[in-house]
RNA sequence: GUGGUUGUAGCUCAGUUGGUUAGAGCGCCUGAUUGUGGUUCAGGAGGUCGUCGGUUCGAGACCGAUCUUCCACCCCA
């Protein structure tokens, strides 16, 4: 025998069952999108390296797919390949010239050179969805794979909080329809984590100070500080820190706390002023209950934002955030194409799918798959039943014809497995008469009935 | 990337200090029922014990490597 087969790692395949479960969440994440007057785009699954390299940080790059260049590559350069000084240099000088392209790491990255490729022709301020796999070389577990689907919205080419606010309610309106109700959206503010490092006298250390407060609710407050000596932060910077390490109250509290704190900081003003306005905005368009949270220990690690950022997490499921997302003021920028602001922010369908296995909030489909299987007894009836058939599907019904003239109880049980919930039975004696007769597999009754009548109870 | 964990029938799992022919439940196939599934009864098929190598008279069990799974860290959707 051959050897068995076998996927890579941290992939999966998605079998019929859970493909009408996903397409459930996509067609409900899509239909918002498109409420909101997001308009689909889609593109390549490789980018050049140049592309995505140095857009992630270090981390992030360590964590791209990269292809292998085709062809004869090691004709281009002669017999040697790879020199012995750039294979002492390590790999990270051998790695581009044996690979100039990679697999998407994410759908932001992408759609920035897109919008700067096109910038002729696209009239700001530009709103796009997409839906696609992205990969990531990290190390698979629950919840985290190597191939996941990410479903973005960004706008890019304009300033307006309107947009964040709008963010806050697609996430509401998607997670209701999902019937997701324990969840809740964290907002925080780049500016307010930079305020916070010029307050407490450590600024530039943004990305370590955000690392760290991140964990508080996981390990501690003494770790935490603990990790802040450890990176260099002085003790009085340290201390100066202390008094906003408890958050409590509401979240119009804690801003009002927070704008207290930082009265020293233009910039964390700013911060508190823009996370009010995005409050003011969504009460405005009327949602008095949504579940926006204002979290000063909400840190998110790419570092392209400077804005709003959100990250989405559903209550009592061990499992990451399912969405997130933030401002940019220059994504754009990297590509050549400075001052294009944009907000933008992604569902996780594989964990919004976990959680909602978890919770039991599938609802219970079968309009996708067959609603009639009609019998196949011999030649005779199988002709006549194939007349039957068009008629079916011309009146919108699926239907199918068992394609064998196999045992009935073998097509009984094959009905019965892939939960068709009826079967027409075509024999001689329905062909005498015209009357088919119609069974009911969840009930067991059986009636005699024409064509035009069948097709009337089915529709 | 660091540390740990897992792998036995299609699925969920037993398998004693290393010892003859590796088991169970569910599922699958056949028949009781030659035009009736989901219930019942009777019978049957299915395993190079993840892979490769080693120790041993003898390995599913011990050792090494490798792949895979899950977990913690890192990071993230």
């Amino acid at each position: 025998m051959s050897k068995k087969p076998s996927i890579p790692k941290g992939t999966r395949d998605f079998g019929p069952k859970q493909m009408v479960r996903r397409n459930y969440i996509f067609s409900n994440i899509k239909e918002t999108f498109q409420k909101f007057g997001y308009l689909p785009l889609e593109t390549p699954t490789m980018e050049n390296l140049s592309t995505l390299t140095g857009k992630y940080g270090d981390e992030g790059d360590q964590l791209l797919f990269k292809v292998l260049n085709s062809g004869d590559f090691l004709s281009k350069r002669g017999k040697t390949l790879v020199g012995e000084q750039e294979l002492e240099k390590g790999y990270k000088h051998v790695t581009p010239i044996i690979s100039e392209k990679g697999l998407r790491y994410d759908l932001t990255v992408p759609f920035a050179r897109y919008v700067v490729m096109n910038r002729n022709d696209i009239s700001f301020p530009f709103k796009r969805y997409q839906i696609q796999p992205v990969w990531r070389a990290d190390r698979p577990q629950r919840g985290r794979y190597r191939e996941f689907y990410q479903c973005d919205a960004d706008v890019v080419g304009t300033k307006s909080l309107i947009c964040e606010a709008e963010i806050v309610l697609m996430i509401t309106e998607v997670f209701g329809k999902l019937g997701i109700e324990d969840y809740s959206i964290k907002i925080n503010n780049r500016k307010i984590l930079s305020g916070i490092t010029e307050v407490i006298g450590a600024k530039g250390h943004e990305t370590d100070l955000c690392v760290a407060i991140d964990k508080l609710d996981k390990i501690g407050e003494d770790k935490v500080l603990e990790e802040l000596t450890e990176k260099g932060f002085s003790d009085e910077a340290i201390e100066n820190l202390r008094p906003i390490l408890h958050p409590s109250g509401s979240s119009k509290e804690r801003l009002a706390r927070m704008e207290e704190f930082l009265t020293s900081s233009e910039t964390g003003l700013k911060g508190i002023e823009e996370t009010r306005k995005v409050y003011d905005y969504v009460a405005g368009f009327g949602l008095e209950n949504a579940k926006l949270e204002f979290d000063m220990t909400l840190a998110r690690g790419l570092n392209y934002y400077t804005g709003a950022i959100f990250e989405v997490k559903v209550n009592n499921v061990s499992i990451g955030s399912v969405s997130g997302g933030g401002r940019y003021d220059d994504l754009t920028g990297v590509f050549g194409l400075p001052d294009v602001p944009g907000v933008g922010f992604s569902f996780g369908v594989d964990r919004i799918y976990d959680v909602m296995e978890e919770l039991e909030l599938f609802p219970e489909q079968h309009q996708d798959s067959t609603k009639v299987m009609i019998c196949n007894f011999d030649e005779e009836s199988e002709r006549y039943s194939l007349k039957v058939l068009s008629s079916l599907r011309q009146a919108n019904i699926n239907a199918e014809i068992y394609p064998d003239q196999a045992k009935m109880k073998k097509q009984m049980t094959f009905a019965n497995n892939k939960e068709i919930p009826f079967v027409l039975m075509v024999g001689s004696q329905e062909m005498a008469s015209g009357k088919l007769t119609l069974k009911d597999m969840k009930s067991g009754e059986q009636e005699g009935l024409s064509v035009e009548e069948l097709i009337e109870k089915l529709k």
